[in-house]
DNA sequence: AGCGTGTTATTCATCCGATCTATATGACGA
DNA sequence: TCGTCATATAGATCGGATGAATAACACGCT
Protein backbone atom coordinates (compact mmCIF):
# COMPACT_ATOMS: atom_id res chain seq x y z
CA UNK A 1 0.00 0.00 0.00
CA UNK A 2 1.12 3.66 -0.82
CA UNK A 3 2.68 5.33 2.32
CA UNK A 4 0.16 7.88 2.02
CA UNK A 5 -2.98 5.73 2.03
CA UNK A 6 -1.34 3.91 4.75
CA UNK A 7 -0.56 7.24 6.75
CA UNK A 8 -4.61 7.38 5.97
CA UNK A 9 -5.48 4.60 7.69
CA UNK A 10 -3.17 5.04 10.91
CA UNK A 11 -4.55 8.40 11.49
CA UNK A 12 -8.18 6.87 11.16
CA UNK A 13 -7.23 3.72 13.11
CA UNK A 14 -6.30 6.62 16.05
CA UNK A 15 -8.99 8.15 15.86
CA UNK A 16 -11.43 4.80 15.84
CA UNK A 17 -9.34 3.57 18.54
CA UNK A 18 -9.72 5.84 20.90
CA UNK A 19 -6.07 7.71 20.83
CA UNK A 20 -7.41 10.63 19.23
CA UNK A 21 -10.59 12.22 20.14
CA UNK A 22 -12.93 15.06 18.73
CA UNK A 23 -11.11 18.15 19.17
CA UNK A 24 -7.92 16.54 20.14
CA UNK A 25 -4.16 17.65 18.52
CA UNK A 26 -2.53 15.92 16.21
CA UNK A 27 1.25 16.17 16.63
CA UNK A 28 3.43 18.54 14.71
CA UNK A 29 3.55 17.45 10.98
CA UNK A 30 7.21 16.33 11.23
CA UNK A 31 6.78 14.95 14.38
CA UNK A 32 4.00 12.93 13.48
CA UNK A 33 5.75 12.12 9.96
CA UNK A 34 8.62 10.74 11.65
CA UNK A 35 6.44 8.83 13.96
CA UNK A 36 4.34 7.48 10.80
CA UNK A 37 7.60 6.90 9.02
CA UNK A 38 7.53 8.87 5.69
CA UNK A 39 8.24 12.46 4.62
CA UNK A 40 6.21 15.77 5.38
CA UNK A 41 4.99 16.39 1.75
CA UNK A 42 3.56 12.87 1.96
CA UNK A 43 1.59 12.83 5.34
CA UNK A 44 0.47 16.55 3.94
CA UNK A 45 -1.35 14.40 1.47
CA UNK A 46 -3.18 12.29 3.77
CA UNK A 47 -3.81 15.16 5.99
CA UNK A 48 -5.32 16.95 3.00
CA UNK A 49 -7.39 14.02 2.28
CA UNK A 50 -8.86 13.90 5.66
CA UNK A 51 -9.61 17.54 5.86
CA UNK A 52 -11.99 17.17 2.64
CA UNK A 53 -14.03 14.86 4.35
CA UNK A 54 -13.91 16.79 7.13
CA UNK A 55 -12.44 14.50 9.59
CA UNK A 56 -9.42 16.70 10.32
CA UNK A 57 -9.10 20.58 10.55
CA UNK A 58 -6.23 22.52 10.10
CA UNK A 59 -5.65 25.82 11.16
CA UNK A 60 -2.10 27.06 9.82
CA UNK A 61 -0.21 28.51 12.49
CA UNK A 62 -2.32 26.69 15.71
CA UNK A 63 -2.05 23.51 14.13
CA UNK A 64 -4.27 19.92 13.16
CA UNK A 65 -6.98 18.69 15.25
CA UNK A 66 -9.43 16.36 14.88
CA UNK A 67 -12.90 17.55 13.90
CA UNK A 68 -16.38 16.80 16.45
CA UNK A 69 -17.22 14.38 14.04
CA UNK A 70 -20.43 15.35 14.44
CA UNK A 71 -22.84 12.90 11.69
CA UNK A 72 -23.79 16.43 10.29
CA UNK A 73 -20.31 16.90 8.73
CA UNK A 74 -20.94 14.27 6.98
CA UNK A 75 -23.33 16.29 5.26
CA UNK A 76 -20.67 18.83 3.44
CA UNK A 77 -18.67 15.69 2.40
CA UNK A 78 -22.05 14.14 0.64
CA UNK A 79 -22.84 17.45 -0.66
CA UNK A 80 -19.33 17.53 -2.47
CA UNK A 81 -19.78 14.42 -4.11
CA UNK A 82 -23.43 15.02 -5.12
CA UNK A 83 -22.21 18.67 -6.64
CA UNK A 84 -20.95 16.14 -9.14
CA UNK A 85 -23.96 14.82 -10.14
CA UNK A 86 -26.45 16.87 -11.70
CA UNK A 87 -27.76 15.47 -14.71
CA UNK A 88 -31.10 12.96 -14.86
CA UNK A 89 -29.49 11.47 -11.66
CA UNK A 90 -31.19 14.58 -9.83
CA UNK A 91 -34.23 12.75 -9.77
CA UNK A 92 -32.64 9.16 -8.19
CA UNK A 93 -31.43 11.61 -4.97
CA UNK A 94 -34.93 13.11 -5.62
CA UNK A 95 -36.66 10.00 -4.93
CA UNK A 96 -34.61 9.47 -1.64
CA UNK A 97 -35.44 12.53 0.06
CA UNK A 98 -39.22 11.49 -0.79
CA UNK A 99 -38.31 8.61 1.32
CA UNK A 100 -36.48 10.58 3.98
CA UNK A 101 -38.54 13.76 4.36
CA UNK A 102 -41.92 12.36 5.37
CA UNK A 103 -40.04 10.14 7.50
CA UNK A 104 -38.48 12.66 9.21
CA UNK A 105 -41.63 14.54 9.24
CA UNK A 106 -43.55 12.19 11.57
CA UNK A 107 -40.78 11.17 13.57
CA UNK A 108 -40.84 15.00 14.67
CA UNK A 109 -44.25 14.64 15.39
CA UNK A 110 -43.06 12.61 17.88
CA UNK A 111 -40.32 13.81 19.47
CA UNK A 112 -40.21 17.49 18.76
CA UNK A 113 -39.81 19.73 21.86
CA UNK A 114 -42.31 22.06 22.51
CA UNK A 115 -39.80 25.08 22.05
CA UNK A 116 -38.71 23.74 18.87
CA UNK A 117 -41.70 23.21 17.25
CA UNK A 118 -42.73 27.20 18.69
CA UNK A 119 -39.48 28.02 16.46
CA UNK A 120 -40.17 27.00 13.53
CA UNK A 121 -43.65 28.29 14.31
CA UNK A 122 -41.62 31.53 14.13
CA UNK A 123 -39.71 31.16 11.41
CA UNK A 124 -42.95 30.88 9.47
CA UNK A 125 -44.96 34.01 11.25
CA UNK A 126 -41.79 36.03 10.34
CA UNK A 127 -41.72 35.28 6.73
CA UNK A 128 -44.82 37.29 5.94
CA UNK A 129 -47.67 36.49 3.31
CA UNK A 130 -46.16 37.31 0.05
CA UNK A 131 -42.05 37.63 1.32
CA UNK A 132 -39.82 37.51 -1.91
CA UNK A 133 -38.60 34.52 -3.78
CA UNK A 134 -35.67 34.84 -2.38
CA UNK A 135 -36.80 35.14 1.27
CA UNK A 136 -38.76 32.01 0.81
CA UNK A 137 -36.19 29.94 -0.41
CA UNK A 138 -33.94 30.89 2.69
CA UNK A 139 -36.81 30.39 4.97
CA UNK A 140 -37.73 27.01 3.15
CA UNK A 141 -34.20 25.59 3.32
CA UNK A 142 -34.02 26.64 7.01
CA UNK A 143 -37.43 24.84 7.65
CA UNK A 144 -36.37 21.93 6.26
CA UNK A 145 -33.41 21.40 7.79
CA UNK A 146 -35.20 22.01 11.64
CA UNK A 147 -37.30 19.51 10.60
CA UNK A 148 -34.86 17.19 9.85
CA UNK A 149 -33.26 18.27 12.89
CA UNK A 150 -36.56 17.88 14.61
CA UNK A 151 -36.72 13.58 13.96
CA UNK A 152 -33.92 13.38 16.96
CA UNK A 153 -31.67 11.49 14.52
CA UNK A 154 -28.73 13.52 13.58
CA UNK A 155 -27.50 10.92 10.91
CA UNK A 156 -31.01 11.19 9.24
CA UNK A 157 -30.97 14.83 9.37
CA UNK A 158 -27.73 14.61 7.90
CA UNK A 159 -28.60 13.32 5.03
CA UNK A 160 -31.54 14.59 3.81
CA UNK A 161 -29.59 17.84 4.11
CA UNK A 162 -26.96 17.06 2.03
CA UNK A 163 -29.58 15.75 -0.14
CA UNK A 164 -30.95 19.35 -0.54
CA UNK A 165 -28.45 20.90 -1.90
CA UNK A 166 -28.43 19.86 -5.49
CA UNK A 167 -31.85 20.22 -5.17
CA UNK A 168 -31.64 23.84 -4.01
CA UNK A 169 -31.39 25.79 -7.36
CA UNK A 170 -33.83 22.80 -8.70
CA UNK A 171 -36.60 25.18 -6.65
CA UNK A 172 -35.15 28.35 -7.17
CA UNK A 173 -36.26 28.30 -11.14
CA UNK A 174 -39.21 26.51 -9.60
CA UNK A 175 -39.63 29.54 -7.54
CA UNK A 176 -39.12 31.63 -10.93
CA UNK A 177 -41.41 29.95 -13.47
CA UNK A 178 -44.71 28.57 -11.28
CA UNK A 179 -46.50 31.49 -9.55
CA UNK A 180 -48.53 29.72 -7.28
CA UNK A 181 -45.43 28.02 -5.86
CA UNK A 182 -45.14 30.36 -3.07
CA UNK A 183 -48.31 30.21 -2.08
CA UNK A 184 -48.42 26.34 -2.48
CA UNK A 185 -44.97 26.20 -0.74
CA UNK A 186 -46.37 28.58 2.34
CA UNK A 187 -49.28 26.72 2.93
CA UNK A 188 -47.91 23.11 2.64
CA UNK A 189 -45.35 24.13 4.99
CA UNK A 190 -48.26 25.52 7.57
CA UNK A 191 -49.59 22.17 7.02
CA UNK A 192 -46.85 19.94 8.05
CA UNK A 193 -46.13 22.09 11.01
CA UNK A 194 -49.30 21.88 12.12
CA UNK A 195 -49.34 18.13 11.97
CA UNK A 196 -46.75 17.83 14.10
CA UNK A 197 -48.10 20.69 16.58
CA UNK A 198 -50.65 17.98 16.67
CA UNK A 199 -48.43 15.15 17.04
CA UNK A 200 -49.84 13.41 14.43
CA UNK A 201 -47.02 11.54 13.00
CA UNK A 202 -49.36 10.62 9.66
CA UNK A 203 -50.93 13.73 8.47
CA UNK A 204 -46.77 15.33 8.88
CA UNK A 205 -45.85 12.71 6.82
CA UNK A 206 -48.74 12.34 4.25
CA UNK A 207 -48.21 16.67 4.52
CA UNK A 208 -44.59 15.89 3.63
CA UNK A 209 -44.84 13.18 1.02
CA UNK A 210 -47.19 16.06 -0.59
CA UNK A 211 -44.96 18.81 -0.54
CA UNK A 212 -41.70 16.69 -1.76
CA UNK A 213 -43.93 14.86 -4.81
CA UNK A 214 -45.10 17.86 -5.82
CA UNK A 215 -41.04 19.54 -6.22
CA UNK A 216 -40.28 16.07 -7.84
CA UNK A 217 -43.04 15.96 -10.18
CA UNK A 218 -42.06 19.47 -11.60
CA UNK A 219 -38.36 18.87 -11.60
CA UNK A 220 -39.62 15.46 -13.62
CA UNK A 221 -41.68 17.79 -16.09
CA UNK A 222 -38.88 20.29 -16.58
CA UNK A 223 -36.58 16.91 -17.16
CA UNK A 224 -38.59 15.71 -19.61
CA UNK A 225 -39.23 18.62 -21.32
CA UNK A 226 -35.57 19.20 -21.38
CA UNK A 227 -35.00 15.89 -23.33
CA UNK A 228 -37.10 16.51 -26.19
CA UNK A 229 -35.00 19.74 -26.81
CA UNK A 230 -31.65 19.87 -28.62
CA UNK A 231 -28.81 19.80 -26.88
CA UNK A 232 -26.86 23.50 -26.49
CA UNK A 233 -23.37 24.11 -25.75
CA UNK A 234 -22.78 25.93 -22.58
CA UNK A 235 -19.05 27.00 -23.33
CA UNK A 236 -15.76 26.32 -24.72
CA UNK A 237 -12.95 23.96 -23.13
CA UNK A 238 -10.38 26.67 -22.37
CA UNK A 239 -7.29 25.27 -22.76
CA UNK A 240 -7.31 21.77 -25.10
CA UNK A 241 -9.76 20.25 -26.96
CA UNK A 242 -13.20 21.51 -27.81
CA UNK A 243 -15.98 19.16 -27.03
CA UNK A 244 -19.61 19.07 -27.53
CA UNK A 245 -20.47 19.19 -23.62
CA UNK A 246 -23.61 17.97 -22.11
CA UNK A 247 -26.76 19.05 -21.92
CA UNK A 248 -28.11 21.59 -19.07
CA UNK A 249 -30.02 20.22 -16.28
CA UNK A 250 -32.60 22.18 -14.32
CA UNK A 251 -30.38 21.42 -11.33
CA UNK A 252 -28.09 23.88 -13.04
CA UNK A 253 -30.38 27.16 -12.49
CA UNK B 1 -8.23 30.18 -0.44
CA UNK B 2 -5.36 27.94 -0.13
CA UNK B 3 -4.01 27.21 -2.92
CA UNK B 4 -4.77 23.23 -2.68
CA UNK B 5 -8.36 24.10 -1.85
CA UNK B 6 -8.65 26.38 -4.90
CA UNK B 7 -6.69 23.52 -6.70
CA UNK B 8 -9.43 21.09 -5.60
CA UNK B 9 -12.10 23.21 -6.75
CA UNK B 10 -10.88 23.75 -10.02
CA UNK B 11 -10.64 20.21 -10.34
CA UNK B 12 -14.10 19.86 -9.73
CA UNK B 13 -15.51 22.51 -11.78
CA UNK B 14 -13.37 21.11 -14.75
CA UNK B 15 -15.77 18.11 -14.29
CA UNK B 16 -18.97 19.60 -13.40
CA UNK B 17 -18.53 22.08 -16.31
CA UNK B 18 -18.02 18.99 -18.71
CA UNK B 19 -14.17 19.85 -19.43
CA UNK B 20 -13.66 16.58 -17.79
CA UNK B 21 -15.55 13.65 -18.11
CA UNK B 22 -15.71 10.39 -16.34
CA UNK B 23 -13.01 8.08 -17.58
CA UNK B 24 -10.98 11.42 -18.74
CA UNK B 25 -7.53 11.45 -17.93
CA UNK B 26 -5.99 14.57 -16.29
CA UNK B 27 -3.03 16.26 -17.29
CA UNK B 28 0.11 15.64 -16.70
CA UNK B 29 0.65 16.20 -12.70
CA UNK B 30 3.61 18.89 -13.95
CA UNK B 31 1.39 20.25 -16.41
CA UNK B 32 -1.59 20.55 -14.67
CA UNK B 33 0.50 21.89 -11.87
CA UNK B 34 1.67 24.39 -13.86
CA UNK B 35 -1.77 25.33 -15.67
CA UNK B 36 -3.20 25.63 -12.54
CA UNK B 37 -0.30 28.09 -11.37
CA UNK B 38 1.05 25.89 -8.23
CA UNK B 39 3.82 23.59 -7.73
CA UNK B 40 3.35 19.68 -8.10
CA UNK B 41 3.45 18.87 -4.17
CA UNK B 42 0.39 21.32 -3.50
CA UNK B 43 -1.46 19.28 -6.65
CA UNK B 44 -0.62 16.37 -5.29
CA UNK B 45 -2.77 17.21 -2.34
CA UNK B 46 -5.69 18.32 -3.93
CA UNK B 47 -5.83 15.01 -6.21
CA UNK B 48 -4.93 12.51 -2.95
CA UNK B 49 -7.99 14.32 -1.67
CA UNK B 50 -10.01 13.68 -4.50
CA UNK B 51 -9.10 10.33 -4.86
CA UNK B 52 -9.82 9.48 -1.28
CA UNK B 53 -13.86 10.42 -1.97
CA UNK B 54 -13.36 8.21 -5.01
CA UNK B 55 -13.70 11.24 -7.79
CA UNK B 56 -10.06 10.90 -9.55
CA UNK B 57 -8.47 7.30 -9.78
CA UNK B 58 -4.33 7.55 -10.01
CA UNK B 59 -2.85 4.94 -11.41
CA UNK B 60 1.11 5.09 -11.08
CA UNK B 61 2.89 4.83 -14.26
CA UNK B 62 -0.01 5.86 -16.42
CA UNK B 63 -2.05 8.74 -15.48
CA UNK B 64 -5.34 10.46 -13.31
CA UNK B 65 -8.32 9.33 -13.91
CA UNK B 66 -11.83 10.71 -13.32
CA UNK B 67 -13.65 7.77 -12.12
CA UNK B 68 -17.11 6.95 -13.30
CA UNK B 69 -18.73 9.01 -10.85
CA UNK B 70 -21.56 6.34 -10.48
CA UNK B 71 -23.85 6.74 -7.16
CA UNK B 72 -22.92 3.85 -6.27
CA UNK B 73 -19.24 5.59 -5.33
CA UNK B 74 -20.36 7.31 -3.08
CA UNK B 75 -20.95 4.44 -0.86
CA UNK B 76 -17.08 4.21 -0.18
CA UNK B 77 -16.74 7.26 0.89
CA UNK B 78 -20.10 7.35 3.34
CA UNK B 79 -18.33 4.20 4.76
CA UNK B 80 -15.13 5.60 5.42
CA UNK B 81 -17.01 8.49 7.44
CA UNK B 82 -19.11 6.44 8.92
CA UNK B 83 -16.20 4.38 10.39
CA UNK B 84 -16.07 6.93 12.40
CA UNK B 85 -19.19 6.83 14.42
CA UNK B 86 -18.89 3.58 15.89
CA UNK B 87 -20.78 4.57 19.32
CA UNK B 88 -24.30 5.07 20.06
CA UNK B 89 -24.76 6.98 16.50
CA UNK B 90 -25.05 3.35 15.46
CA UNK B 91 -28.80 3.31 16.33
CA UNK B 92 -29.17 6.32 14.31
CA UNK B 93 -27.68 5.23 11.29
CA UNK B 94 -29.72 1.76 11.77
CA UNK B 95 -33.14 3.88 12.13
CA UNK B 96 -32.33 5.66 9.11
CA UNK B 97 -31.68 1.74 7.30
CA UNK B 98 -35.45 0.91 8.93
CA UNK B 99 -36.88 3.88 6.50
CA UNK B 100 -34.92 3.23 3.18
CA UNK B 101 -34.52 -0.62 3.16
CA UNK B 102 -38.83 -0.84 3.30
CA UNK B 103 -38.81 1.69 0.78
CA UNK B 104 -36.29 -0.17 -1.06
CA UNK B 105 -37.86 -3.55 -1.25
CA UNK B 106 -41.28 -1.77 -2.37
CA UNK B 107 -39.94 -0.55 -5.35
CA UNK B 108 -38.07 -4.00 -5.93
CA UNK B 109 -41.39 -5.50 -5.96
CA UNK B 110 -42.38 -2.77 -8.39
CA UNK B 111 -39.51 -2.54 -10.94
CA UNK B 112 -37.26 -5.34 -10.35
CA UNK B 113 -37.01 -7.38 -14.12
CA UNK B 114 -38.22 -11.13 -13.30
CA UNK B 115 -34.33 -12.22 -14.16
CA UNK B 116 -33.15 -10.15 -10.87
CA UNK B 117 -35.83 -11.72 -9.13
CA UNK B 118 -34.83 -15.14 -10.51
CA UNK B 119 -31.40 -14.92 -9.19
CA UNK B 120 -32.57 -13.79 -6.24
CA UNK B 121 -34.42 -16.62 -5.83
CA UNK B 122 -31.10 -18.23 -6.79
CA UNK B 123 -28.97 -16.68 -4.17
CA UNK B 124 -31.22 -17.89 -1.37
CA UNK B 125 -31.73 -21.78 -2.64
CA UNK B 126 -28.05 -22.11 -3.22
CA UNK B 127 -27.43 -21.74 0.47
CA UNK B 128 -29.37 -24.21 2.03
CA UNK B 129 -31.10 -25.21 5.12
CA UNK B 130 -28.61 -25.19 7.55
CA UNK B 131 -25.69 -23.17 6.44
CA UNK B 132 -22.62 -21.72 8.42
CA UNK B 133 -22.62 -18.43 10.26
CA UNK B 134 -20.11 -17.37 7.55
CA UNK B 135 -21.84 -18.45 4.47
CA UNK B 136 -25.24 -16.97 6.09
CA UNK B 137 -23.61 -13.21 6.22
CA UNK B 138 -22.25 -13.17 2.95
CA UNK B 139 -25.60 -14.36 1.18
CA UNK B 140 -26.96 -11.70 3.80
CA UNK B 141 -24.93 -9.08 2.70
CA UNK B 142 -25.47 -10.17 -1.25
CA UNK B 143 -29.30 -9.96 -0.77
CA UNK B 144 -29.90 -7.14 0.81
CA UNK B 145 -27.43 -5.37 -2.18
CA UNK B 146 -29.20 -6.82 -4.99
CA UNK B 147 -32.52 -5.98 -2.87
CA UNK B 148 -31.44 -2.34 -2.66
CA UNK B 149 -30.29 -2.59 -6.77
CA UNK B 150 -33.36 -3.75 -7.56
CA UNK B 151 -35.04 -0.52 -6.38
CA UNK B 152 -34.18 1.17 -9.56
CA UNK B 153 -32.40 3.91 -7.60
CA UNK B 154 -28.73 3.83 -7.90
CA UNK B 155 -28.15 6.57 -5.19
CA UNK B 156 -30.77 4.66 -2.80
CA UNK B 157 -28.95 1.78 -3.33
CA UNK B 158 -25.80 3.48 -2.88
CA UNK B 159 -27.17 5.18 0.67
CA UNK B 160 -28.18 1.58 1.66
CA UNK B 161 -25.19 -0.21 1.25
CA UNK B 162 -23.03 2.40 3.19
CA UNK B 163 -25.63 2.13 6.05
CA UNK B 164 -24.98 -1.47 6.31
CA UNK B 165 -21.27 -1.52 6.33
CA UNK B 166 -20.70 -0.40 10.02
CA UNK B 167 -23.58 -2.60 11.02
CA UNK B 168 -21.91 -5.92 9.40
CA UNK B 169 -19.75 -6.61 12.17
CA UNK B 170 -22.99 -6.17 14.72
CA UNK B 171 -24.94 -8.63 12.78
CA UNK B 172 -21.95 -11.25 12.96
CA UNK B 173 -21.84 -10.78 17.06
CA UNK B 174 -26.06 -11.40 16.72
CA UNK B 175 -25.36 -14.64 14.58
CA UNK B 176 -22.73 -16.13 16.77
CA UNK B 177 -25.44 -15.61 19.96
CA UNK B 178 -28.83 -15.59 18.99
CA UNK B 179 -29.23 -19.42 18.06
CA UNK B 180 -32.71 -18.84 16.27
CA UNK B 181 -30.83 -15.63 14.09
CA UNK B 182 -30.24 -17.87 11.27
CA UNK B 183 -33.30 -19.35 10.34
CA UNK B 184 -35.04 -16.33 11.30
CA UNK B 185 -32.74 -14.53 8.77
CA UNK B 186 -33.63 -17.24 6.41
CA UNK B 187 -37.24 -16.86 6.54
CA UNK B 188 -37.25 -13.40 6.60
CA UNK B 189 -35.39 -12.98 3.40
CA UNK B 190 -37.64 -15.59 1.52
CA UNK B 191 -40.87 -13.87 2.93
CA UNK B 192 -39.32 -10.50 1.38
CA UNK B 193 -38.66 -12.59 -1.77
CA UNK B 194 -41.95 -13.83 -2.20
CA UNK B 195 -43.61 -10.45 -1.78
CA UNK B 196 -41.49 -9.06 -4.40
CA UNK B 197 -42.24 -11.85 -6.91
CA UNK B 198 -45.90 -11.51 -6.02
CA UNK B 199 -45.47 -7.66 -7.14
CA UNK B 200 -46.74 -6.38 -3.69
CA UNK B 201 -45.36 -4.25 -2.73
CA UNK B 202 -46.53 -3.25 0.87
CA UNK B 203 -46.43 -6.60 1.66
CA UNK B 204 -42.32 -6.57 0.80
CA UNK B 205 -42.47 -2.87 2.57
CA UNK B 206 -43.48 -4.44 5.63
CA UNK B 207 -41.50 -7.71 5.74
CA UNK B 208 -38.37 -5.83 5.20
CA UNK B 209 -39.36 -3.40 8.44
CA UNK B 210 -39.55 -6.82 10.30
CA UNK B 211 -36.76 -7.68 9.23
CA UNK B 212 -34.79 -4.91 10.20
CA UNK B 213 -36.60 -4.08 13.50
CA UNK B 214 -35.52 -7.03 14.53
CA UNK B 215 -32.17 -6.57 14.29
CA UNK B 216 -32.28 -2.89 15.21
CA UNK B 217 -34.21 -4.10 18.52
CA UNK B 218 -31.33 -7.05 19.52
CA UNK B 219 -28.64 -3.98 18.97
CA UNK B 220 -30.93 -1.34 20.94
CA UNK B 221 -30.64 -4.53 23.99
CA UNK B 222 -27.41 -5.16 23.63
CA UNK B 223 -25.86 -1.42 23.56
CA UNK B 224 -28.56 -1.27 26.88
CA UNK B 225 -26.75 -4.14 28.84
CA UNK B 226 -23.42 -2.77 27.35
CA UNK B 227 -24.33 0.47 29.52
CA UNK B 228 -24.71 -1.13 32.42
CA UNK B 229 -21.36 -2.92 32.64
CA UNK B 230 -18.44 -0.77 33.64
CA UNK B 231 -16.33 0.34 30.72
CA UNK B 232 -13.03 -1.33 29.99
CA UNK B 233 -10.28 -0.31 28.42
CA UNK B 234 -9.11 -1.38 25.24
CA UNK B 235 -5.80 -0.37 25.07
CA UNK B 236 -3.23 2.27 26.02
CA UNK B 237 -1.78 4.91 24.05
CA UNK B 238 1.52 4.01 22.17
CA UNK B 239 3.25 7.76 22.33
CA UNK B 240 1.78 9.44 24.50
CA UNK B 241 -0.57 10.20 27.43
CA UNK B 242 -2.74 7.01 28.58
CA UNK B 243 -5.74 8.06 28.85
CA UNK B 244 -9.49 6.10 29.58
CA UNK B 245 -10.64 5.31 26.12
CA UNK B 246 -14.21 4.78 25.14
CA UNK B 247 -16.66 1.94 25.91
CA UNK B 248 -16.65 -0.97 23.31
CA UNK B 249 -19.45 -1.36 21.20
CA UNK B 250 -21.60 -3.51 19.22
CA UNK B 251 -20.03 -2.68 16.54
CA UNK B 252 -16.61 -3.66 17.14
CA UNK B 253 -17.49 -7.09 17.12
C1' DA C 1 2.95 -13.86 -39.65
C1' DG C 2 2.26 -14.58 -34.69
C1' DC C 3 3.87 -14.30 -30.19
C1' DG C 4 6.49 -13.76 -26.13
C1' DT C 5 10.25 -10.91 -24.14
C1' DG C 6 13.10 -7.24 -22.98
C1' DT C 7 13.99 -2.32 -23.45
C1' DT C 8 12.61 2.36 -23.01
C1' DA C 9 9.75 6.27 -22.17
C1' DT C 10 6.20 8.08 -19.42
C1' DT C 11 3.99 9.04 -15.17
C1' DC C 12 3.15 8.89 -10.56
C1' DA C 13 5.49 8.09 -5.61
C1' DT C 14 8.37 9.77 -2.32
C1' DC C 15 11.67 12.31 -0.27
C1' DC C 16 14.61 16.41 1.27
C1' DG C 17 15.36 20.96 2.61
C1' DA C 18 14.38 25.80 2.29
C1' DT C 19 11.44 29.88 2.58
C1' DC C 20 7.00 32.16 3.34
C1' DT C 21 2.83 33.14 6.01
C1' DA C 22 -0.61 32.94 9.56
C1' DT C 23 -1.59 32.42 14.38
C1' DA C 24 -0.98 32.42 19.28
C1' DT C 25 1.48 33.95 23.11
C1' DG C 26 3.71 36.77 26.15
C1' DA C 27 6.56 41.02 27.02
C1' DC C 28 6.20 45.79 27.18
C1' DG C 29 4.58 50.39 27.72
C1' DA C 30 0.70 53.84 27.96
C1' DT D 1 -5.81 47.40 32.94
C1' DC D 2 -5.49 47.22 28.27
C1' DG D 3 -3.68 47.70 23.74
C1' DT D 4 0.57 46.97 20.89
C1' DC D 5 4.43 44.72 19.20
C1' DA D 6 8.04 41.06 19.08
C1' DT D 7 8.77 36.28 18.83
C1' DA D 8 7.99 31.42 18.64
C1' DT D 9 5.33 27.92 16.54
C1' DA D 10 3.07 25.42 12.99
C1' DG D 11 1.30 24.98 8.74
C1' DA D 12 1.78 26.52 3.34
C1' DT D 13 4.27 26.31 -0.62
C1' DC D 14 7.93 25.59 -3.42
C1' DG D 15 11.73 23.35 -6.46
C1' DG D 16 14.29 19.65 -7.47
C1' DA D 17 16.07 14.86 -7.18
C1' DT D 18 15.43 9.93 -7.14
C1' DG D 19 12.67 5.59 -7.06
C1' DA D 20 8.97 2.58 -8.81
C1' DA D 21 5.13 1.06 -11.64
C1' DT D 22 3.10 0.92 -16.04
C1' DA D 23 2.52 1.04 -20.97
C1' DA D 24 4.23 1.11 -25.51
C1' DC D 25 7.30 -0.46 -28.69
C1' DA D 26 11.00 -2.93 -30.88
C1' DC D 27 13.17 -7.14 -31.24
C1' DG D 28 14.00 -11.92 -31.93
C1' DC D 29 12.20 -16.52 -31.75
C1' DT D 30 9.00 -19.97 -33.50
Amino acid sequence: MRVTDEAIDRIKQMIVNGELRPGDRLPREPDLAARLGLSRNSLREAVKALALIRVLEVRQGDGTFVTSLDPSLLMETMGFVLDLHQDASVLEFFEVRRILEPAAAARAALRMADTEIAALRKLLDDLGPEPSVEDLLTSDVEFHRLLAVGSGNRALASIIDSLRQPTYRARIWRGLTQDDAVARTLSEHRAILDAIEGRDPEVARSWATVHIAGVEHWIQDAVNLDEERPPRELRKASGGSVRPLRRATPAEY
